[in-house]
RNA sequence: GCGCCUGUGGUGAAAUUGGUAGACACGUCAGACUUAGGAUCUGAUGCCUCACGGUGUGUAGGUUCGAGUCCUAUCAGGCGCACCA
């Protein structure tokens, strides 16, 4: 009988959805095992090849997992909510809806050949209100809760109403957009408006005035993480930086806790050190400078306090609010055209153009450690977001710096000893300090760092300030707050409305607040986001769940927030949804949550580093602080897996003709490589036939060919349509089957490697089935399986297979395991082994990997209908005498062999072995030897007592 | 510039963590069965050499009885952050 794989996982697939396989509930008898991946974007194109890697890896682990007896939540959702859906609907007028619900059907019916066990009970999608209920729910959460630095955690915001009231800001530490003095009394004659406008300066989902990144041509705003090399991460536009108000989440508050727990996590280094690069620490100290004749000031921030004596200028950002207050009228114009060249510049020209610019403000400041007056300056290499917007300038110890004071011909004074400034700053955080004070000058305070090393100097400076009041010290971060605002359609809107312009929440009751139809997909007339289009809706929804809605004025046009939530906003929870989706009274359940935990396996691309990553740990740290999530951390173990990139193949034509010329003989003629459709290509072999009916211009090619053979050029690639190398994997699956695509799959590669998808090696894994199941079934179709007694040398096959794919499943190292059991049928097909119970072990140890043949070959050998009831076996060595073990196998409760071996007798003796190596030989002279194993030439191993 | 990671046959990759380098698979070559082969089976296959043998894990050193593995330097590639004070 042939493996007749078209039938067979045919057949399994159906049976596990009639039989609900893999519907999991809470089980509190049993240990859980929360097995997640990052889910998909449900875009137009379907999925590739790439996509089920990491699903497929994640996958063998939970069915492995539920072997070995642990109940696995093993879900799959949808993150469909974003750009190219409403992109589309734009272009066509098609709603989101109707794309997004079918690309999702599109890609289930491409799950689901795959044979993945997820239970799809439990999908969620982000576009369902009774998903973004909660999406919306802890965003008002958020709201309502201001960060307490001294508890370290969220807090309700009347606790801070109360504060306010009763203390004002006296003694508050507390995150906040800036540092407020305010008392009771202040505080309490405020009008409603104006202490609603002072609460957004600490609630944690707040409105910000903020400089964002601005995208014209996708009229949206985008978060840092969107924005790659000044350009917008999906459609590569640019980007503009802007001053909007716009909603916020303080991730910045959170950042320490976002770096600590980085420490509990078993993550790779390199993913962890590319968030602790995005939240970006730096210890510094904060000074006050004051300025000259005026009793204004204004502090900077810096990592190198070491440098006060060799200030000799300062710089402020041009977006910074002090710029207004330092420049002098005579300066005016000057630094007024200068800050309005800068606002016109995108960011990329910015990166692109580092030309050294910047403006006298005519104003100085005093340097507290030298008495000096120092001009204060205007430039836009320093970052309005960043510290305080202010610098001190160090010219002889910051490269930047060091530019400008060259460019504008200010002093440089050199702070280290030895060192040569001359030519280049000296930026190294090492050497002694000199000149601060200088000899030749009179010391303005009681106060040297002559002498003492770099850090020394930095301490003794800090300690310094802080004693005499001149600033403090200070820990920066280069995380910002999350831009929560985006101007589109196709997202979650906002449960807000507006009174007297100032936002409040929809009574929770009436969450959700559904996404309305709109009729049209772009802004309204008026430039408002398309949410602008539904008025009716808004003013239903005030109608129907604001009781006191007489405040509102009748005259505004769209009584609601325009904007709706990002596309990180559905991704951050979703995996606490997974564990009770259906719950329509709480985000989840408090017995589903302490039961679940947290997700013990995350699998996923490393593009989410910076983005999902970091706001679902936030998110998630958010819900914790108020225990709706019992665990601090979401993804205690996270595999990045590697991407699948595309193996492109080429045919050349020669220039102005319609021939093509085979690769090695192209060099011969003037050519132009076109791609060709990967799949009309075999083992780098055109199928000419396929090529000239591929497309109406190659009708009449002609090829000049070698050994009868067109032979193509390839080359790897990113997979796309345009390069013609997609690789579908229902080709793969209906050509080869299910099984062998997840055994290739994982045969291509460590899964955290990216590597390129190449058709050809597949053949191998197929081969490998069919002797699997030529293991059972003889040519003719006779069943094979018997009670006759295995072989030693089967045992010890079966044997070295359960050890090493239980190690190697473990982790992650899936191409080995397959070789292991490549290696092992072989072994056992040569040995003509068809013991029952050595092959019914063989079953469970593949069912992880290929389910739909062990399945079927289960089913024979079982009284167990599905293999997924089975248990993962167990091996057992026990030593009778020195070189005696006895080995056993067991599972289903079951001991299925016992058998004793003695030790090889090629270990060669000692005598033997010192000869092999004159210098070991005299390495263990004197020595006490226990055992020595030496193959011809070499020694193997030695083990001294 | 700062930080992290990776360099092994024609290709994808293994290597019990310091102990026979190249397992397993693709590809290639030879053979068998076949009307045929993009089917199946058997064998060979790092490089140099007819062979004996030599040589070999980016390069150069070092530690060690022994190094793909550890250390130092260097080169190459990839990733992250980047005018972050």
């Amino acid at each position: 009988m042939e493996y007749n794989f078209r039938e067979i996982e045919k057949k399994w697939q159906k049976y596990w959805v009639e039989h609900h396989t893999y519907k999991v509930t809470e089980r509190k008898d049993r240990k859980k095992f929360y097995v997640l991946n990052m889910f998909p974007y449900p875009s137009g194109a379907g999925l590739h090849v790439g996509h089920p890697l990491g699903y497929i890896a994640s996958d063998i682990y939970a069915r492995y997992k539920r072997l070995q007896g642990f109940n696995v939540l093993n879900p799959m959702g949808y993150d469909a909510y974003g750009l190219p859906a409403e992109q589309y609907a734009i272009q066509t007028g098609q709603h989101p809806a109707i794309t997004t619900t079918a690309n999702i059907n599109r890609y289930r019916e491409q799950l689901d050949k795959i044979g993945f066990s997820f239970d799809w009970d439990r999908e969620v999608r982000t576009c369902d209100p009774s998903y973004y209920h909660w999406t919306q729910w802890a965003f008002q959460k958020m709201f309502n809760s201001y960060y307490c630095n001294e508890r370290k955690q969220a807090r309700p915001i009347e606790e801070l109403i109360d504060k306010l009231g009763h203390t004002g800001t006296t003694g508050l530490n507390v995150a906040c957009s800036e540092e407020l003095h305010l008392t009771a009394e202040e505080w309490n004659a405020m009008t409603e408006r104006q202490q609603q406008e002072t609460l957004m300066n600490y609630r944690i989902a707040y409105i910000g005035e903020t400089i964002v990144n601005w995208c014209p041509k996708l009229g949206t705003v985008l978060a840092n993480d969107e924005v790659v090399d000044g350009v917008s991460e999906r459609g590569g536009y640019p980007v503009i930086q802007k001053k909007m108000r716009q909603w916020c989440l303080r991730v910045s508050a959170y950042a320490q806790r976002l770096l600590d727990g980085l420490e509990t996590i078993d993550w790779t280094d390199s993913l962890k050190e590319t968030q602790r690069n995005w939240i970006g620490r730096s210890e510094g100290t904060e000074v006050r400078f004051k300025l000259k004749d005026s009793d204004k000031e204004f502090t900077i921030f810096t990592t190198r306090a070491d440098t006060m004596f060799g200030v000799t200028f300062m710089v402020l950002a041009p977006e910074s609010e002090l710029v207004q207050q330092v420049t002098t009228p005579q300066q005016k114009s000057e630094v007024d055209a200068y800050v309005d060249a800068t606002k016109k510049r995108t960011e990329r020209e910015r990166i692109a153009d580092r030309k050294v610019t910047g403006v006298f403000s005519g104003s100085y400041a005093v340097n507290p450690f030298t008495g000096e007056n120092i001009p204060v300056w205007i430039s836009d290499y320093v970052l309005a977001g960043y510290g305080t917007g202010a610098i001190m300038a160090v010219p002889a110890h910051d490269s930047r710096d060091y530019a400008f004071a060259r460019h504008f011909n200010l002093p440089i004074i050199p702070l280290i000893e030895g060192c040569d400034v001359s030519e280049e700053s000296f930026d190294a955080k090492e050497g002694i300090v000199t000149n601060s004070p200088r000899a030749d000058v009179k010391p303005y305070i009681d106060f040297s760092l002559n002498g003492l090393t770099v850090k020394e100097a930095i301490a003794a400076t800090k300690k310094y300030v802080q004693e005499h009041h001149l600033g403090r010290v200070k820990v920066n971060y280069r995380l910002r707050d999350a831009i929560f605002s985006r101007q589109r359609y196709w997202g979650e809107p906002f449960p807000v409305y507006y009174k007297d312009n100032m936002p409040y929440m929809i009574p929770e009751e009436c969450l959700p607040l559904e996404l309305p139809q709109v009729s049209k997909f772009l802004p309204t007339e008026s430039g408002e986001p398309p949410l602008g289009h539904a008025t009716k809706w808004a003013w239903d929804t005030i109608n129907r769940c604001v009781t006191d809605n007489s405040q509102i004025d009748n005259n505004t046009v769209f009584p609601l927030e325009l904007n709706t939530m990002p596309g990180f906003a559905g991704s951050s929870a979703y995996y606490l949804r997974y564990m009770d989706p259906k719950n329509d009274k709480a985000l989840v359940s408090k017995d589903a949550d302490e039961y679940w935990r947290n997700v013990d396996l995350y699998v996923g691309g490393t593009e989410h580093a910076t983005g999902h990553l970091i706001y679902s740990r936030f998110w998630n740290k958010f819900l914790y602080d108020y225990g709706y999530s019992c665990t601090e951390e979401p993804f205690q173990k996270l595999i990045n897996q590697g991407m699948i990139q595309g193996r492109s193949n080429f045919v050349y034509r020669i220039k102005e003709t319609n021939t093509f010329v085979s690769l090695n003989l192209k060099d011969q003629y003037e050519t132009t490589p076109l791609h060709v459709d990967v799949n009309i290509v075999s083992g780098d072999i055109l199928d000419i036939e396929a090529f000239r009916n591929w497309r109406p211009e190659y009708k009449d090619a002609e090829f000049i060919l070698e050994n009868g053979k067109y032979i193509c050029g390839w080359a790897i690639e990113k997979m796309s349509k345009s390069m013609f190398n997609v690789v579908n994997p229902d080709m793969i699956v209906e050509k080869f089957g299910a099984d062998t695509l997840r055994l290739y799959e994982m045969f291509l590669g460590p899964v955290e490697q990216s590597k390129p998808w190449d058709t050809n090696g597949i053949d191998g894994c197929h081969r490998f089935l069919k002797k699997f199941w030529a293991l059972f079934y003889d040519r003719n179709g006779n069943y094979l399986p018997s009670e006759e007694p295995a072989g030693k040398d089967s045992l010890k096959s079966l044997h070295k297979l359960i050890k090493k794919v239980t190690e190697d499943i473990e982790a992650f190292s899936y191409n080995t395991s397959i070789s292991a059991f490549m290696i092992c049928v072989n072994e056992l097909s040569q040995q003509k082994c068809h013991n029952k119970e050595i092959l019914h072990t063989l079953v469970i140890l593949i069912a992880p990997f290929a389910p739909h043949v062990a399945e079927e070959l289960w089913h024979t050998l079982s009284e167990q209908e599905s293999v997924c009831d089975a248990q993962w076996p167990s091996y057992n060595e026990e030593y009778l005498t020195e070189d005696t073990v006895r080995m056993s196998i067991s599972f289903n409760g079951k001991t299925r062999f016992t058998m004793d071996f003695t030790a090889d007798a090629d270990n060669k003796t000692i005598e033997q072995e010192v000869l092999a190596n004159e210098q070991t030989a005299k390495y263990l002279e004197g020595k006490q030897i226990v055992k020595i194993i030496i193959v011809p030439k070499r020694i193997v191993n030695i083990v001294l007592k």
